[in-house]
DNA sequence: TTGTACGCGTTATCAC
DNA sequence: GTGATAACGCGTACAA
């Protein structure tokens, strides 16, 4: 069946004209006569002409395409960044190609190379987990230097010169401890994960900026590290049975669900006996029972904000190096899981 | 700085031998002496040479690009779909284009538009909300018209002849009812959306097939349509207050865990007094207190099926006009908010 | 006003 | 063995 798609040739032969004179006829050029013009628009909306974007593509060495590379999709707040960047890209006229790295530093080597071959303008990403681990930034190195531009945004390395766009976590994490301790809370309890990660590190530092401003000391004893991805209940249970904090602050959404599991189960209540804030606004703090107050990180805003710097670098004509780093602010969302301040 | 990429063209002139015969060289073509075979392969390895995606794409009328079209990404299932899409289509060397409909009509018509000027080879899609009110699908039509592979999945229409998996959604719903009628639960609430949706429409079909099988009557009372997206919880509560069910299954997730939350605030206990089964096996039945029974729509496979369905057609080379229409089978994941049976 | 020629980067065919 | 040429579909500088 496969009505093979028309083109300029096709119209010109049709029309017996040259080829030349059906583009310069479809972009209504002053050049053409009336008559031609009209003959050639007609038909080639009779017959749905529309121009083939590879073939403009390699004329323009711009595809219109932006390459996303991200840990992982089945997570909100990676969700609501892609939103972002779609709503911005789609609006300019891009297209988003997603590359998921799966957390592994080899996938993520094998989607930016498949996509810096000519397929894309320019990379939005967001490091994996194996990347952040190995420490190893050469193929981002490689793609930058050839003048592909790119922005990472949450998970980035200083050791890549480029746009950034981030969240104050620090910041978020001590607006958070803040609550706490406005509320009265005073053993309030850390659930993160190993180092590695950048973000939890800056989560860490603002919870203890936090109790340090207050004048207490940070108690290592209050902190659990769980490895990534990995929600082991049973090892929550023993930390929060051991330690009883009357507060928690998690560095993500998960490890805050199960931290809530464990002491509703002991009996407490949510807000009453202990608090619980937690970082990632998704879906599960939101409607959690009771819902859980959360540090907003804005995913959708970052993922405009990361597609209008990639977009500008990309039309930009001037070649001057300058790199931006956006910093966001982060929100504290308050609910049921914290105590009302009237 | 940018760094031009590196061209057939660069190296043929770099080393003194025609374009073709770089061509060859790199191919590691018979044609060619070992030693300028050696030659232009070192060198091409030196400066990274890496062939134009673009410029094959035109030469072979085959992008390897996929284009993804669906309502939404903040929403877990399709994410699970995705992520299978992204693994069986990556490991055949396609990327995954990915673009949202944001359930709107007009949005769908414009991606496709945009992706079917040759940036892709196929489409996998499931339709917007926007869509199916409308059951206009001319865009559809189209581009199947032309050839361009396509298939469907989850939201389908019959009027379109193409690809299609599915999952047997009269049959999901039928295994939950039955499940909570063997139980003993005789008055199960129905938290559905609409009717327009062809998915809700078939839960609802197995609903009351299931009670019927049982010999019981259908109470319509027993039904609550509410408004897609829109959680009203107020409503569900007046509804449940109302009813009193001793067992709710709900079309998705959210329903489900809002249906959960007015039960217990109520004072009753979930299993005890009332079971709950939900669809969409997602996040938030995994991690709610208590874990929510589901029926599991295996998204993943899913998405591996139709990238499967797609590709081969993509690269068949027959003109056979044959479609097929697979239907998965849905799983019960039994959790904490039925009654457990030995 | 229209048409010719060339280039984007690649591959395939055919001539040397 | 190597290279010239055409072609994929489009746009544009230049010629007619």
């Amino acid at each position: 069946m496969l009505k093979q798609k028309i083109t300029l040739k096709h119209i010109a032969k049709e029309l017996d004209v040259s080829i030349s004179t059906v583009s310069k006829a479809l972009k209504n050029s002053e050049e053409i006569s009336r008559d031609t013009k009209e003959k050639i628009q007609a038909f080639a909306k009779l017959y749905n002409y529309k121009p083939n974007n590879i073939a403009i593509s390699l004329k323009n060495k711009r595809t219109k395409n932006i390459g996303v590379i991200i840990p992982d999709i089945v997570h909100h707040f990676f969700t609501t960044v892609i939103r972002g960047i779609e709503n911005y890209a789609n609006a300019k006229g891009y297209n988003v190609i997603v590359c998921l790295s799966d957390e592994s530093f080899d996938k993520e080597v094998i989607n930016m190379e498949m996509l810096a071959n000519g397929s894309i303008d320019g990379f939005i990403m967001s490091l994996s987990a194996g990347t952040e681990k190995k420490k190893d930034f050469n193929h981002l190195k490689e793609v930058t230097e050839q003048g592909i531009p790119m922005v990472l945004f949450d998970r980035v390395t200083s050791e890549i010169n480029c746009d950034k766009v981030l969240i104050d976590d620090i910041q978020g994490a001590y607006v958070a401890t803040k609550k706490l301790l406005d509320e009265g809370r005073r053993k309030i309890a850390l659930l993160t994960t190993e180092d590695f990660f950048s973000v939890s590190m800056n989560r860490n530092k603002g919870y203890r900026k936090a109790l340090k401003d207050f004048g207490l000391e940070v108690n290592p004893d209050l902190v659990l590290k769980l490895p990534f991805m990995d929600i082991d209940e049973a090892k929550i249970e023993e930390f929060l049975n051991q330690i009883e904090p009357d507060a928690i602050l998690s560095v993500n959404e998960i490890f805050g669900i199960y931290g809530m599991r464990v002491v509703q189960r002991k009996g407490l209540n949510v807000p009453k006996d202990i608090s619980i804030i937690g970082f990632t606004d998704g879906l599960l703090a939101k409607h959690a029972n009771p819902s859980i107050t959360s540090v907003a990180q804005h995913g959708e805003l970052m993922g405009e904000t990361a597609a209008k710097m990639l977009i500008e670098k990309v039309e930009s004509e001037n070649e001057e190096e300058t790199y931006r780093t956006e910093i966001l602010q982060p929100t504290l969302i308050e609910r049921e899981s914290t105590l009302n301040q009237v």
